[in-house]
Order: structure tokens, then C-alpha cells, then sequence
DNA sequence: GCCAACGTTGGC
DNA sequence: GCCAACGTTGGC
């Protein structure tokens, strides 16, 4: 069982199609291996950057209406992706090297699921909360740093206290 | 479905 | 090392 370190210091945002895998589908699998990042900015942050226990805002995006919906945690320490090696999957990378492995992941779990969802243009307006990289028009990355406090305040935002 | 913005690739 | 071409992301 997976739960926030109350005395985090950093939060995070990931992004995933709910086509593709949904915080309704983290719930089910409890816990899931971050696959498929192929940016290495945000790699970066997984192999350097995310704890056990820190907290992670889930984002549904490339729908209607993009929105963040759960709470969810970081629950494993890095390691390397096992797409990158398997031929059959869509993440493969024929130049990663399994003795030096390009492409790093930490494992997700899920935390609860938002009372209130808050979509994108919320975020938008809201001062607190319109400083996010993922509220800035062309921004691609798939996961970035969340300040602590901004955290705490969506939640509050999504009905969480 | 469109397209702007961005990251990556590869020729030179 | 530059930069044009390309592929992808993701909002709309």
C-alpha cells in the first residue's frame, strides 16, 4: 500500500491519455511502472528528482476537456524500463544498450480519486495555479515538478482537505 | 481533424 | 555544430 510522504518536498504532474490509460485504470492495477516516456527532461526527473512518497497529480489529457482527476504517489525508486528491450511494444527503442539502458521509470500508485476534477482552464485562471508548465500553451512535457504548496492547493481545489 | 509548438534526427 | 525536415503532442 502506497501513501504520500507527508513531508515531501516536491510534487508532480503526469499526463496520460485516458484512451490510452486512465486514473480509473491506475486504481484497478494499484500501482503501475511510468512506461513509455521517451523525453529526457522528464526522464531526468525520474531517475534524479522523484522520492518514494512524494505526490503526483494525475492528468487526463487529449480530450475535450483536459483536467487533473486523482492523487497519486511516487512508489519506487528508479529503474529501467522494460518497453525500451521488448520488441513487441510500441515504447521499443532499438538503440537503447541493456548495459547502459537510456530510458528510466519510477513506479505510480494511485492515491484517490478527486472529489472535484479540475479542468484546464481552471487551472488557467487561477493565479496560484497558472504558472504550471502544463497551463502554458505549448508545452509538451508529459511530467513536471508541482510546487508543494500549489499541490495543497489543488486539492483543496479538488476537494480535499 | 486541424495545426501550432516543440523535440529529435540526420545531412552537410 | 548548424539547421531543415520530420514526427509527435495535445489543445481546440
Amino acid at each position: 500500500m502506497s501513501a504520500i510522504n507527508p513531508n515531501a518536498k516536491q510534487a508532480w504532474l503526469v499526463k496520460s491519455e485516458p484512451d490510452d490509460y486512465s486514473f480509473a485504470d491506475l486504481q484497478r492495477d494499484g500501482a503501475s511502472p511510468w512506461t513509455g516516456v521517451r523525453n529526457y527532461q522528464a526522464r531526468n526527473w525520474m531517475r534524479d528528482s522523484m522520492c518514494i512518497g512524494d505526490p503526483v497529480l494525475f492528468y487526463h489529457s487529449n480530450i475535450p476537456t483536459p483536467e487533473v482527476v486523482g492523487i497519486a504517489t511516487v512508489a519506487s525508486t528508479p529503474y529501467p524500463d522494460p518497453t525500451q528491450f521488448d520488441q513487441a511494444s510500441e515504447y521499443f527503442d532499438p538503440k537503447s544498450d541493456p548495459n547502459g539502458p537510456r530510458w528510466i521509470l519510477v513506479d505510480i500508485a494511485a492515491v484517490e480519486l478527486l472529489p472535484k476534477t479540475i479542468p484546464l482552464s481552471v487551472l488557467r485562471n487561477d493565479p496560484k495555479t497558472n504558472t504550471l508548465p502544463t497551463t502554458q500553451r505549448g508545452t509538451r512535457l508529459s511530467l513536471h515538478p508541482v510546487p508543494i504548496e500549489v499541490f495543497h492547493h489543488i486539492c483543496n481545489q479538488g476537494g480535499i482537505s
